[in-house]
DNA sequence: TTTTAATATTGACCATGGTCACTTTATAAT
DNA sequence: ATTATAAAGTGACCATGGTCAATATTAAAA
């Protein structure tokens, strides 16, 4: 059973992907068509179906490239050590995710695992995101009778709510940032 | 300008509704198709869409009806006055919530009003979830350095981070109501 | 009752994601 | 080089949600 990939393969896959940003970029996500990236990409639409399993396989692997972008960013900065400074520090991942509604919409339905064996990109930067909060919280200036990991999947629980919010036409009032830093603020004080 | 309804009209629409409910019953909300239920209602598929804007319209409203029922029936229970009797007193709700993946995902996806004048009945229950959640608060035994609102909606945040979690394989070790309870302890418990 | 105008219904048609039997191409064995 | 076999690509076709110009029905006015 031999299972040899031919060049062309990774040929035909670059110039799908490189078709499909080409048109996210003109269009946004939430406007791709799959018929405009196999007539951009010249191929037939069965062959994108042999690289891709559906189209939201493709967004994934787009929306989770560009989000590992953002958490490479955000572990540049220094390290944030109050609320309002998290809350600034993971600004660029925040700014992604709502950058769409679709974007966020597909995140979210894909911050899951559905199987072990397959976790996606999008389902790993949201353990990492617990993880870097989690990192920061140890030596932030922030109530520590709670374990960073509660901690941070606390502000996860907070972010996604006021990015949620951030959509809803009844919030309108209050900025996102403004939202999250009062969540936070609450969430993470030391209890004096 | 007149705008009369006929009698014509009620009767159709009930037709759809019914069948729907009928479609659903037997192969739950995911499997809907628009042609079964305008095959069992007998109408031809354009009328549908006269009485719907399109599928999810349908869904919103049946899924917003049972999740009003819940919301009654949470609010007949007597007054929790613990982080866990909290937990345990929403468990319907977020049992409906959680009995389906689609279920789920078209609530959060409704979570939010698109506009002010038009609030949907799911985007209502998220209102009236903070409402009833923060009455409870008020005489709780919980911390009351923080408004029983931004509380309430803490809870909300959490128990949208369980119900999440629930899909995914990764933390299938832990059960939805024991990662509540953990989480609304730590928000919930007065800083002493 | 007849006429008329608003209202409701219809189903052929479209848009778009997705499938699959078949053809073409690349690689390995002779 | 020739052949055999696996891999890749193709495009006609399907499934399903959604549209709209044409038709049928209702209800109010004459």
């Amino acid at each position: 059973m031999q299972k040899t990939v031919q060049k062309r393969t990774l040929k035909t896959r670059a110039r799908l992907i490189v078709a499909a940003e080409d048109v996210i970029e003109r269009n946004g996500y939430q406007a791709l068509r799959v018929e405009d990236v196999v007539q951009a990409a010249g191929v037939a639409k069965g062959t994108f179906f042999a690289h891709f399993r559906d189209k939201d396989a493709l967004m994934e692997m787009l929306i989770g490239e560009r989000l590992v972008a953002c958490f490479d960013q955000v572990e540049q900065g220094s390290v944030p050590r109050t609320a309002p400074e998290i809350a600034d520090a993971l600004q660029p991942i925040h700014a992604f995710m709502t950058s769409e509604r679709y974007v966020f919409d597909l995140i979210i339905r894909y911050s899951g695992a559905t199987a072990i064996t397959e976790i996606g990109p999008i389902a790993r930067c949201f353990e990492r995101y617990v993880r870097l909060v989690a990192g920061w919280l140890e030596t932030a200036k922030v109530r520590h009778d709670i374990s960073p990991d509660l901690l941070a999947e606390g502000v996860q629980a907070f972010a996604i709510q006021s990015m949620s919010l951030k959509f809803c036409a009844l919030h309108e009032a209050q900025s996102f940032s403004d939202r999250l830093e009062i969540y936070l603020d609450a969430w993470l004080t030391p209890a004096t």
